[in-house]
RNA sequence: GCCGAAGUGGCGGAACUGGUAGACGCGCACGACUCAAACUCGUGUGCCUUCGGGCGUGUGGGUUCGAUUCCCACCUUCGGUACCA
């Protein structure tokens, strides 16, 4: 017997796979489909690290699974390769950022390549590749054609919209739009062409817009939403401010319903569908119009505690709203001014920020409450958000907490409508109320009350039902480089689709913004650009998730040059059946995605309206932060550095560590001896002075090296693993030492895949050791008949594999084989046969040294399609059965007994049991349970 | 604050639908092999114990013959979100 040596194998059999083509698909009509999908990776400079192909090896195990079931499995892999970091090293470099982009691709794809996946790398994609970004410009193009009509709730093509505006103007018409219009037939054939644009451009689902954005000026460009965290980019962590600027916008709000809807439909965790919801934030409610004293029009508010309207005792507008400088008196003018000049000068979090000490100003007019013509002080305040509702809040401060704070800051009545309840301290927020100070709806709760104000507002014509959604339009323009151009050109500030040609990214000389302040596109001259069409080229490029909206339909058909995918290959694949990453993209990549999907199922382009169904998030795999603890204060000039047991006393400064001179790294009590000390200063050069104090005796390097009993104590802290903690595992590096099987499994027995959990070297020998038995016994297997033994062995095993992966508890399967082989072990001999069942078990896990079994047992085929083991119940056909016997719940001795017993004769042999007396003593019997074939209970 | 997920040995974790808590692996201890070490193999390993047994799945209560599992309250950790009317 040869020994196991994973790197002969393992660099072998990967060979064989790609000259093969064993994991190349086609469509097959005689097969069922089932398509795996992971999150494609941005390929950066830094590589992989051993938490990133945790996916991957899970989505690659139940590939493999279903390959060996007889599925046809589409299981690709490809690039997410437009992104900032490619863009910033050229920046610095000016090497062009499609180069990098290669480079890094090339390295990853190394890496990716000794792990043994099951990729069909002939269907591999790249969203910085013309040939792909030509459908994403595609689809961009047909949004920008196409419109949302309210009645048949589906995107329409704008050419119907045209033609309704020719028949009969605004009327009928049910469309998501930004503000409302209203025209005539009439009116719409005397528009200009410009004019006409500029109205269809209200209705697009791609449209151009003024709006609000959050503007990173460190990054030089603006960014969605989902994009800001706390007030911050969330790559790179920059400040974000808000900016009023002509941007691309998608209309994803016409979607919000289906968006919601569609959630039913997939199998997604609980807590990423509840991320979802939230974000599109649905609230039923209704807009009841005010009027206001002395004044023509009235103010339109959204709330949806219309039961309260008793309670309202003044009015708070956004500072944006359109009436403010209309109802402004004269008395509070200047005050109203400054107060508007003030929140200008404020950014989104500036405003945000002074929860429960709220600013404002009063108006000096007076609104009417529809209810009684009571008068209602309207207010200004930053607290009330321009984009949301109607920008305007019926405040009621016994029923909200933000209205109750805002009265008591300024001193405004709190009318109390809840019967039995103190407004001292704080609003009350519950809906189990009985109202007080409302005529109508005394006696009532709140379902009924709500019910009542409702019936009389709208039938007064003061008020409609409205829903209304959280969800924003998403910005799709960035001022970046290094993303999808548009196809557009603009002809007199007009703009118009490219439709003949794909645009292509222009040359540029360097890949940043234009000294006047236009995106790096600017800076391409007119024959830099491949088509160049009117007056000027759009210059904004698109957000980094455009790409990624639509790629899983790519790879059904990635070489495709007349569509985006093959109608006959779209029908055949369909959705992906199982989707793999990470719960960082709950919001934004998996909700665009969805969006996407929803607008090309209304084109008839796909058949499909959810992208995944079924999700699996994997965990992070975090990794030890080490680092040495230095005093804030030098001494004599001089760094110090203390034990980490010290740093309650003393002002710190962390200096991470390289996890490799660290002992004991990962635990409480990971240090440095001195030879440790001494290599990190080799790395770290400006430390070679620094003095180190342990237990309060301060020495220098050159002190410490003589005593090698020394310890200096780091500072352990769990987080993510980066290059920035150099805490970085390199999966390279463990294939070096234990290959790829043993990394595949090792990931998989690290724990569930969802969660997450900290990168440790310590288990692997066990999982390496398991790989080395089982080599071991498969060359002690032989020609023999199958026991009895071994084939229980055997089915139980299948039984359980089989279960576990349909459940994707792929740590449960690993200690499954090693109790197999363990089991096995014990026994005086196994059969060839038995192997052969067992490597088809083990292949998707361990897929090379199955291989080598495979072939060492005379197969000239690869194991990947050998069938699925088939679970036999008949071997576990057992005429006895060990019974735990317990007294009040717990197990004290085990008794074997016939199952053909029945219960009153099980009783009795328990009970007659000598064991059973020693247990009673003195104590009585007072009564027996037996559940035939699991467990007998005596209480006494 | 709100929403979601989770708390089990020294460690990673296991336990079907309420039925033997701690599988499997690491670590540790002892033993075999070896001149020796590594490797490998074997045995033991939740805690306490007067060796009868007692206590044990974040804490306190409840339902049950029986609870890691179900119910109530609380604590802690992680993730998301934050004036959305």
């Amino acid at each position: 017997m040869t020994t196991y040596s994973p790197r002969e194998i393992e660099s072998k059999w990967q060979l064989f796979w790609s000259k093969e083509k064993t994991f190349s698909v086609k469509e097959d009509p005689n097969k069922k489909k089932y398509y795996v999908l992971d999150m494609f990776p941005y390929p950066s400079g830094e590589g992989l690290h051993v938490g990133h192909p945790l996916g991957y090896i899970a989505s690659d195990i139940f590939a493999r699974f279903k390959k060996h079931q007889g599925y046809n499995v589409l299981h690709p892999m490809g690039y997410d390769s437009f992104g900032l970091p490619a863009e910033q090293y050229a920046i610095q470099t000016g090497q062009h950022p499609a180069l990098t982009t290669e480079k890094n691709i090339n390295r990853y794809r190394q890496q990716l390549d000794r792990l043994g996946f099951s990729f069909d790398w002939d269907r591999e994609i790249r969203t910085s590749d013309p040939s792909y970004y030509k459908w994403t410009q595609w689809i961009f193009l047909q949004l920008f054609e196409s419109w949302y009509d309210l009645v048949e709730n589906k995107a329409k093509p704008i050419s119907v919209l045209v033609s309704h505006f020719e028949k009969q103007g605004t009327q009928n018409l049910m469309a998501s739009n930004t503000k409302a219009l209203v025209f005539s037939s009439k009116q719409w054939n005397t528009y200009s062409t410009e004019k006409k644009e500029k109205v269809l451009m209200n209705f697009r689902l791609a449209y151009l817009s003024m709006s609000q954005v959050n503007w990173c000026p460190e990054l030089g460009t603006v960014l969605a939403n989902d994009e800001v965290k706390d007030g911050v980019s969330e790559r790179g962590g920059y400040a974000v401010e808000q900016k009023e600027m002509m941007q691309w916008s998608l209309r994803i709000s016409s979607y919000a319903q289906r968006l919601l809807d569609g959630l039913e439909q997939v199998d997604f965790t609980p807590s990423l569908k509840e991320q979802q919801r939230n974000w599109i934030g649905r609230s039923e409610g209704l807009l009841i119009d005010f009027e206001i004293e002395g004044q023509q029009q009235n103010i339109q508010v959204f709330t949806t505690r219309p039961d309260t309207i008793y309670g309202v005792s003044f009015m708070t507008l956004a500072p944006e709203h359109y009436l403010v400088q209309q109802i402004t008196t004269d008395k509070y003018r200047s005050n109203v001014l400054s107060y508007l000049d003030t929140v200008s000068k404020k950014n989104e979090r500036e405003r945000q920020s002074n929860v429960g000490n709220p600013t404002g100003v009063f108006t000096g007019a007076y609104a009417l409450n529809p209810m009684n013509n009571e008068k209602i002080p309207i207010w200004i305040s930053e607290y009330v958000l321009h984009g949301y509702g109607t920008g305007a809040v019926m405040a009621v401060p016994a029923g909200d907490q933000r209205d109750y704070d805002f009265a008591k800051q300024f001193n405004i009545e709190i009318k109390n409508i809840f019967k039995g309840v103190s407004l001292d301290a704080n609003a009350y927020v519950e809906k189990d109320v009985e109202y007080i100070n409302s005529p109508k709806i005394e006696g009532l709760n709140y379902y009924e009350a709500t019910d009542v104000i409702v019936e009389i507002l709208i039938r007064k014509k003061k008020a409609i039902k409205k829903v209304n959604f959280r969800l924003r339009d998403a910005i799709f323009s960035r001022q970046r480089y290094w993303g999808e151009p548009f196809p557009i050109f603009y002809k007199n500030a007009t703009p118009y689709p490219v439709k003949d040609k794909q645009v292509l990214l222009p040359k540029v000389d360097k890949y940043l913004p234009t000294n006047d302040g236009r995106p790096p596109l600017g800076r391409a001259k007119r024959s830099d650009w491949n088509v160049f069409l009117g007056d000027q080229m759009e210059l904004n490029t698109m957000p980094g998730w455009a790409g990624s909206s639509w790629y899983f339909l790519r790879y059904m058909d990635p070489k495709n040059k007349k569509k985006l995918a093959a109608e006959e290959k779209l029908n055949y694949w369909k959705q992906v059946d199982l989707y793999v990453g990470g719960a960082e993209h709950a919001v934004g990549h998996l909700l665009y995605s969805r969006f996407w999907t929803k607008f090309l199922y209304d084109l008839n382009i796909i058949s499909f309206q959810e992208p995944f169904k079924k999700l699996l998030n994997q965990g992070m795999i975090g990794g030890a932060i080490e680092s040495l603890c230095l005093k804030k204060e030098k001494q004599e000039g001089k760094p110090v550095f203390i034990c980490s047991s010290e740093v309650e006393n003393n002002h710190i400064v962390k200096i991470p560590c390289h996890i490799d001179f660290v002992s004991d790294y990962g635990s409480k009590n990971s240090y440095l001896t001195p030879n440790q000390i001494a290599e990190f200063i080799k790395w770290r050069p400006e430390y070679k002075d620094a003095i180190f104090e342990i237990k309060n005796q301060q020495y220098s390097i050159s002190e410490l090296v003589k005593d090698t009993n020394k310890k200096i104590y780091t500072l352990t802290e769990h987080g993510k693993m980066s290059k920035r903690y150099f805490n970085t595992i390199d999966p390279e590096k463990i294939c070096d030492s234990y290959g790829a099987d043993t990394l595949r499994c090792y990931e998989m027995f690290l724990g569930p895949i969802e969660e997450h959990k900290p990168w440790s070297v310590n288990g692997i020998s066990g999982v390496f050791g398991f790989l080395k038995k089982t080599w071991a016994l498969f060359h002690q297997a032989k020609q023999v008949k199958q026991t009895n033994e071994e084939l229980k062995i055997l089915h139980k095993t299948i039984k359980k594999v089989t279960e576990d992966i349909e459940k994707y508890s792929f740590n449960t399967v690993i200690s499954t084989f090693m109790i197999a082989v363990n089991e096995w072990n014990k026994l005086p001999q196994i059969s060839f046969k038995t192997m052969e069942n067992f490597t088809v078990l083990l292949s998707p896990f361990a897929p090379h040294i199955s291989e080598e079994f495979w072939k060492k047992l005379g197969h000239e085929s690869t194991v990947s399609i050998a069938p699925w083991p088939m679970f036999d119940p008949s071997f576990f056909e057992e005429s006895s059965y060990e019974y735990p016997i317990s007294f009040n719940g717990k197990m004290r001795y085990k008794l074997a007994l016939s199952l053909s017993l029945t219960k009153d004769e099980v009783e009795r042999e328990v009970l007659k049991n000598e064991k059973t007396k020693n247990h009673l003593a003195e104590k009585e019997v007072k009564r027996v349970i037996v559940v035939p074939g699991k467990i007998v209970n005596i209480v006494v």
